[in-house]
DNA sequence: CGGGATCCCTTGCGATACTG
DNA sequence: CAGTATCGCAAGGGATCCCG
């Protein structure tokens, strides 16, 4: 077999490139606002959709059903009237949770240096 | 002003979310894994190409122009003949590898639990 | 309260072919 | 080598209405 070609850039890490995975997992547009929202105890539904700006229903319901289905979320029903459900992060979520956080901050510190590349590219193209 | 309803989580971030902003960044499908293809020192497109498995020549140039943009790589362009570029990270982007290598990490501990839980509950489902 | 069902439009993205 | 151009589909996701 031939080696790789030198100046090629390691295929993203041994054994199996899963970089496409965690995109898949956690690139979906609310996923990371629930699981962050989520992450300071079992929540509500309308507790949630509340503190998402700008989420549907709909997608606020579909996010957490993949969530679920992931494993990174556990959703409890109390059979109550009216009805009340809480959702609540699996401890692998919680381990999830540093790593988001640490993704927030970065956007949020570089928040202003991105819009100014932004804007020069933009003007250097028109 | 009334108070926060008091059994609402946190949103997302004190002032301004920008939550949605990484997802959107970070979220594309191939961003991540350029980004760290990228991370060990300036890598050719061809190189870059070989070591995405899957990647097209169309979202890889598409995809580099966005992180481009965002003033997350940097592209140098050598007027020789055959031309050859380069890509190469800015500070910026070598701050957010560490969050990103994380990221992955996690993804690859919680691989085989993920699948599990996904096999479980659409079973249950069926 | 906590959803499910539909409609519909936008977009991401792959396939393919052509170029300086 | 390092792209650009065009086509076309399927998924993502918003709006709206309905339901136990």
């Amino acid at each position: 077999m031939s080696a790789l070609w030198p100046d090629d850039p390691p295929p993203c890490a041994p054994s199996g490139c899963s970089v496409e995975e965690v995109v898949d997992r956690v690139g979906s547009k609310w996923s990371v606002s629930i699981l962050i929202a989520a992450s300071s105890g079992p929540v509500r539904f309308t507790a949630l959709e509340r503190s998402i700006p700008g989420i549907s229903r709909r997608m606020l319901t579909l996010t957490l059903r993949n969530l679920e289905r992931d494993g990174l979320i556990v959703r409890t029903v109390f059979p109550t009237m009216p009805p009340r459900v809480e959702y609540s992060l699996t401890p692998m979520a919680a381990e999830l949770q540093a790593a988001l956080v640490a993704l927030v901050g970065w956007a949020q510190r570089h928040r202003g240096e991105i819009a100014d590349a932004r804007a020069r590219y933009d003007e250097r193209a028109e």
